[in-house]
RNA sequence: GGCGGGUUGGCGGAGAGGUUACGCAGCGGAUUGCAAAUCCGUGUAGAUCGGUUCGAUUCCGAUACCCGCCUCCA
């Protein structure tokens, strides 16, 4: 079997991964809060998690890996927006109106990162359905000492774990130094954080030994980590600026709730997202969702595939910052196209593959893709070797090559391709709809060209080139024919304007 | 101020203590009604200084610069 070797942020060291049962390999993540659309930055987590997910499955076996990631339903920014359609006249009580948005943001975002051929977890557990085993946690801190009550907050009491600090590597004095945290009056000690805190009038609340209130944004992991995957589990896995406060935090929690347990054994952290060199946000402009470039793109795109994004996120390996930058999407999409393209005509490799996609990436993968992959999601150097085994289908080479190499290189290919999470086949066929319309133009254009042929009068044949090159459709003639492939600008409007 | 990460050819980006990464762009050639595309070939590197070594871009140390976190932003 393959050993996995992943960096554990824990010890800073990359590891050989021995699960604890390894006929249950269980890894958490955090996800979303669902106060909006998810934005560019949060799907990467989302990738290198789906990648580690899919090689968990192929080494343990799809049924003996259990992948929880949550949803953060409880939060100001949710009441905010409630609140505000409240206002702006929504009928319903405030707690509909709640339930109606973290119900729309979550449908959101499983369309989203559904584009992005991200699985979804086995288990997406959502903050208020917690709630009781939440309570339940903190009072046992309370009863234990880790954890004190004042003035309906609960408050957990840094100073009583005397590790809390070692997996960000800072000590509470240093942090306390340079800090910029909240002093509130109640705090025994500048650092403790809140586990329960009271809420007003018209926020939403649930019964507490404490009074009206919600939970943490910490004690919902803790919690819910708990309840799904025990005391004990494989990978916790999140951004890197979650790493503090909040899963030091996690851990301080749920060490001291459950001192028998060792809570999660590799912690994997991914770098952030940058877009042309910057840090995405608001005020530089650069701020975009998911959905933002699925229907638009870059300027002058059509939309940009989800393979095409995900693509773009393999290239760079999850501990580095990634920056999303155009030349590197166009040259994805070209990528892709051509290895579908260098696939789709087979159709009893899409016939076999679409069977059964699990098993077929499983008997067809490359040994040096899954070894790639195995060394800490080295995904960039997984599709380095993909490029490699694409470029023997393509050019000279190819003729060399007997059909049944032909068949196992393209078999090679849609397997690799699939284990990072791109269906070829579903690529390509997605393509072929954005190009409905093409095929009656490209037999024109090769009328027109078979005339001007004869007489060397060739304005018409420029003339209808020049249109559909406008309408973003790339032309190549060759003495062999001629292609047209539709580019990320491609309009079909404009097609249909030159009728 | 504290903590962590990074610095590879024009750009992106890997592996390996000694042997071509790779992709894009560039350049030369083939092909082409023109152009694009395609095909063949090809140059360029590892921040700085020091150490270990027969030999380091790869290990160790220092310096410089960059980035992130320390704010319920993934």
């Amino acid at each position: 079997m393959v050993t996995i070797r992943l960096t554990n942020s824990k010890t800073r060291k990359k590891e050989d991964f021995v699960p604890i049962d390894a006929s249950n390999v269980r890894m958490y993540v955090c996800g979303p809060t669902v106060y909006d659309r998810a934005h560019l930055g949060n799907a990467r987590p989302v990738v290198v998690f789906d990648v580690l997910n899919r090689l968990l499955g192929h080494v343990y076996g799809p049924d003996h890996v259990t992948y929880v990631r949550n949803f953060t339903d409880v939060d100001d920014k949710i009441n905010a927006e409630a609140l505000r359609r409240q206002k702006a006249g929504s009928p319903g009580t405030l707690e509909d109106l709640i339930h109606e948005r973290t119900e729309e943001t979550i449908a959101w975002y499983h369309a989203d990162m559904d584009a992005l051929g991200a699985t979804r977890p086995d288990h997406e557990p959502r903050a208020t359905e917690y709630i009781g085993q939440m309570v339940a946690m903190t009072q046992g801190l309370i009863d234990t000492g880790h954890a004190y009550a004042v003035e309906g907050h609960v408050l957990f009491r840094v100073r009583s774990y005397k590790d809390y600090g070692a997996l960000s590597g800072r000590s509470v004095d240093d942090m306390i130094a340079g800090a910029r945290v909240e002093v509130a009056p109640y705090k025994e000690d500048p650092m403790d954080f809140v586990l329960w805190k009271p809420s007003s009038g018209e926020e939403p609340g649930w019964a507490s030994p404490w009074g009206k209130g919600r939970p943490g944004w910490h004690i919902e992991c803790s919690a819910m980590s708990l309840e799904l995957l025990g005391e004990s589990f494989d990978i916790h896995g999140g951004g890197l600026d979650l790493q503090f406060p909040h899963h030091e935090n996690e851990i301080a929690q749920s060490a001291c709730a459950h001192p028998h347990g060792d809570f999660a054994h590799y912690w994997l952290h991914n770098e952030m997202l940058q877009v042309e060199g910057k840090k995405m946000s608001k005020s530089l402009g650069n701020f975009f969702t998911v959905r933002d470039l699925l229907t638009s793109g870059f300027p002058g795109w059509r939309g940009i595939p989800g393979p095409v994004i995900r693509y773009v996120f393999l290239l760079t390996h999850y501990r580095k910052p990634m920056d999303w930058r155009q030349a590197t999407a166009s040259n994805a999409k070209r990528r892709l196209d051509i290895w579908s393209s260098e696939v789709s005509a087979n159709s009893d490799l899409k016939r076999d593959f679409e069977t059964d996609r699990e098993g077929f990436t499983k008997d067809f993968v490359g040994n040096e893709v899954v070894q790639a992959l195995s060394d800490d999601l080295n995904t960039s150097l997984a599709i380095t070797l993909l490029i490699s085994t694409g470029k023997k289908l393509e050019g000279a080479e190819r003729a060399l090559l007997r059909s049944d190499e032909v068949e196992g290189l393209q078999r090679e290919l849609v397997a690799g391709c699939f284990l990072v999470g791109i269906d070829l086949f579903a690529y390509g066929d997605s393509n072929k709809k954005r190009s409905e319309g093409i095929p009656e133009y490209l037999a024109k254009l090769i009328a027109l060209r078979d005339t001007a042929m004869q007489t060397k009068d060739f304005s018409a044949v420029d003339a209808l080139k020049s249109a559909l090159t406008a309408a973003g459709v790339e032309v190549r003639m060759s003495k062999s024919g001629v292609e047209l492939v539709p580019g990320p600008d491609f309009d079909p409007a404009k097609l249909e304007a030159l009728q």
